[in-house]
Parts: C-alpha cells; sequence; structure tokens
DNA sequence: TCAAGGCTGTGAGCGTGGTCACAACGCCGA
DNA sequence: TCGGCGTTGTGACCACGCTCACAGCCTTGA
C-alpha cells in the first residue's frame, strides 16, 4: 500500500508541502491500474480520495436525461481528479472511465482534505486549477453555442491542439465517438467533417496524432468563414 | 469610497475573517448602482476587485466565434462574481451585465487575494464554491446534450425553480430570450414551447415568477418521455 | 492464422428547428 | 394620454444533421 515517496514529489500541487507531510501521505497511498473502457471513479460515488493520473489518459462523461453520452473532459498524465466531490462533500459529479491503459494514485480524502487548505501556497494552486477548469468548461460551452457541427469540430480541435516542434499538432487524437459526444453531435457527422478537413489538406492523420496544417484556416471555419456556411457540395 | 462595515459582514465569503480585517476591506471597498442591461464586467479586461451582487441580479454572457450572444450562469443578490479572474491572475473570462437594476461592491484584488488563501476557513468557502459552480457548468453541458428544445427548457427550468411555500416557482421569471441564449435555442422556438407547456396547464405565469404546476411531468418531458417525442399536433 | 470487435466511411430519407417576416401586446417614460 | 420599445405569439419555408443500415478496415487477442 505504500508508495515511493518520488512519485508523489513529482506532482505540481504537493510540491509546496514539507517532506514530513509528503511522506506521511505516500504512507497511505494506493496506487492502481485501470485497462481501457474500465470506470475509474462512479458518477454518485461518495468521495474517498483524491486521484492523481500518473500515466495514461482519461475522460470524464456523463449522461444526459434521456440517455445520450457527453464527454466532459479529458484528464492527461500528472493531472489529478476527484477534487470536487473531496473539496464541496457532495457525490462524484461524473463518470470518470479510462481512454486508454492508465495508472492512478489515490490519497485517501481524511488524509489530504485538510492539508488542502491549510497551506497557502497549496489552497492556493487548488483554487487556480479550479478556475482554470470553470475556464475550460466555459470554453467547451461557447462550443457548443456555434451552428454547424463544422464549426464545433474545428472549434474544438483549436483546444485540443498543442505546439510540437515547428508544426501544430493533437496528440492522442480522440476517436470520433469521443469527439462526437464532446461537441453535440454524431460519430457520422463528425466522421464526414473529418473527410472534409483530410480533403481540404487542412488536417492530416498521423499515427496516433493529428496534424493540423494550417491552423488559422482552422479558426476561420470555426468563426464561420467560407466553408462553415456554404451548401454542402462534393469535394472535386 | 470606506464602506459601512456592517455591509462586508453580511457576506458569507467574509464571514470567517477577524473584526480588524475586515474594516480595513471595508475602508478601501466602493460601491456603484447599475441600470439594467449595462455592463458590470468587460470580458479580457484585468481582474481589478472581486465584485460582490448586494442588490438586483445579473447575468454571466459571452459570444460564440461566429457572434451568437452565449447565456453562462445567473447572479443573485448575495452572491460574489469576478473572482476567477482575481484567483488566476487571466483576464476576465465573460461578460457580466445587469439584467435588472442592481447595486455591486468591489473589493480591490491586491488587497482581497492574499487575505483569500491565508485563511484556511476563508479558503475552503472558495473552493467549495469553486466546486459548486463547476457542478452547475456541468449541469447545463449536460442540458445541451438534450435533442429536442422542449426538453432542454425542461431540463433548465428544473434547475431555476424554487420551492417557495407549497408551490414551486421560477423566482424572476427570464425573458424567452435570456433563457433561449441559455439553452442553444432560438427565441421563437423557446416560445412556441411555452406556449405547448401553458396549454397543459403544466405551468402558469404570475407576475414575475413562473408557477410549475406539475414538476413531476416536467423531469419526465425533460427525460425524453411523452411529450417529448411525440409528433408536433395542435393543441386541442 | 483467423476470428471478432472496434473504428471508420457513405448513402438515403425524414423530421425539425432556425430564419425571416409580421402582428399583437404590455410596460414605461415623456 | 400617447408613442415607442421591448417582449411575446405565429405562420411558412427549407437546409441540415440525426437516424438507420450497411460495407470496408484496422487492431487485438486467442
Amino acid at each position: 500500500m505504500p508508495l515511493p515517496l518520488a512519485v508523489l514529489s513529482q506532482l505540481p500541487l504537493l510540491a509546496a508541502l514539507p517532506q514530513v507531510t509528503m511522506a506521511h501521505l505516500a504512507q497511505h497511498a494506493s496506487e492502481r491500474s485501470f485497462s481501457k473502457r474500465e470506470v475509474v471513479l462512479q458518477k454518485d460515488a461518495h468521495a474517498a480520495a483524491l486521484c492523481f493520473l500518473i500515466e495514461g489518459r482519461l475522460q470524464g462523461v456523463d449522461f444526459t436525461l434521456d440517455g445520450r453520452e457527453v464527454g466532459l473532459y479529458f484528464v492527461n498524465s500528472g493531472d489529478y481528479f476527484g477534487d470536487v466531490a473531496v473539496i464541496d462533500g457532495h457525490p462524484q459529479p461524473d463518470f470518470v472511465t479510462a481512454v486508454s491503459r492508465s495508472r492512478v494514485v489515490f490519497i485517501p480524502k481524511e488524509l489530504v482534505r485538510p492539508i488542502l487548505f491549510a497551506h497557502p501556497k497549496v489552497a492556493e494552486v487548488l483554487c487556480r486549477n479550479l478556475s482554470l477548469r470553470l475556464r475550460q468548461v466555459s470554453a467547451q460551452r461557447r462550443i457548443l453555442g456555434l451552428a454547424n457541427p463544422l464549426q464545433r469540430v474545428c472549434a474544438q480541435l483549436q483546444i485540443l491542439v498543442h505546439i510540437k516542434g515547428r508544426a501544430t499538432v493533437v496528440p492522442n487524437m480522440p476517436t470520433h465517438q469521443e469527439l462526437a459526444i464532446m461537441i453535440n453531435a454524431s460519430r457520422e457527422t463528425v466522421s464526414r467533417v473529418f473527410q472534409l478537413l483530410q480533403g481540404r489538406g487542412i488536417v492530416e492523420r498521423q499515427g496516433n496524432d493529428l496534424r493540423v496544417d494550417d491552423p488559422r484556416l482552422l479558426r476561420d471555419i470555426a468563426a464561420g468563414g467560407q466553408l462553415a456556411t456554404e451548401p454542402n457540395h462534393a469535394i472535386p
């Protein structure tokens, strides 16, 4: 059950803690692996631990009242999650499932919760991250206001891109289905959109990544320019 | 410019502060009135103050890349807002405008920010509120996953209702337009939906409020039952 | 090696909600 | 008292994306 101290000291959230405290946490932390598609956190469960993703990738999902799947956010390695329930004491707000094989570290709620607020440095990081997440969901909300699925896809890609070297790419490109539930579109529609974008040479598959050849054009389409409003015509 | 101490001591966020600190804040706080439709916080402005709504009602709004208005959240009297920018140091993420005539108290950022994290009690309240807001936007996001505007309206009403005495009502019922931009629908569609709901005796206007006669039915419709999936037929 | 299941591509058809264009109404200030 | 503006109600039209139904195609594991 006890964990090597090195694992915890890598985590940005806890970086400001004194060695003793960190060692104490490591004593009682636990680690577990999850295979693809496995559920890491169950919705409505009462919070048991603050969770850190060491390796892999997770997705926060939920379901509408009428049963449609909704994609909320991704958790990348190094991030923590499950914090909302730990902080406000209410049940876990959504499901968290493994998009790929993942390793997760759990620190029991009773242990961390007091620590989070007692150290101003930690409290500040915690608040800042909550703020940033609030911005992210708002950005996501803004995307859903766009009329065309084409626009929504492009806007979503804008959020997912990273600058890698001299090119801009979407690392670990999600499947069409995963994208579809994030932008309120059907899987088929997303598929058709990518046919269009690839046909125009705007994006290009590259193994696990998606290369974005013309980020500027992406923004234009998202804003409703050009392709977005034109009637659907065949690609020559 | 200095404010009566009594005003600040009413605010839940600051309740845990010692008298001296509170008095110090009151010294440098300021108050301002806003008329309906006036902009309280400008998007992308750098944070100058933490804001408290003393009286009235505000709405957080933004615009999609292609210029459509998007309704994000309401601020009711007693709430604070503008905290995100104060906390993470980035520019204000959205517009905040007055839905009705309002009074707002401002406490300069440089003054409050250190205080927020220094007092564990305050930090805890701050984090808890951020968590709850994160839940709210997620709930809002879930609503947008619903297929019919009818379902989305009903789901949105569910969020807005309060239990008042023995009846359930939506206090300060927003206009159709305000609702429309929150649930990604056109004003006309919202109007038609309310015609249906009123015709069936499910809701009823009552001055500024909307009385919900059958909250259970509201939930059913949001979940896709009955009316939601039926073809549009005239109301006898 | 093959089978199986997950992803992706594509067609056809249909319902529906956005858009535009008015009309009616109510509230407020001049 | 009367305009005027903001809100609400309604009709008609039409493109667009969802649904269903397949067919390739890739990866993964036995």
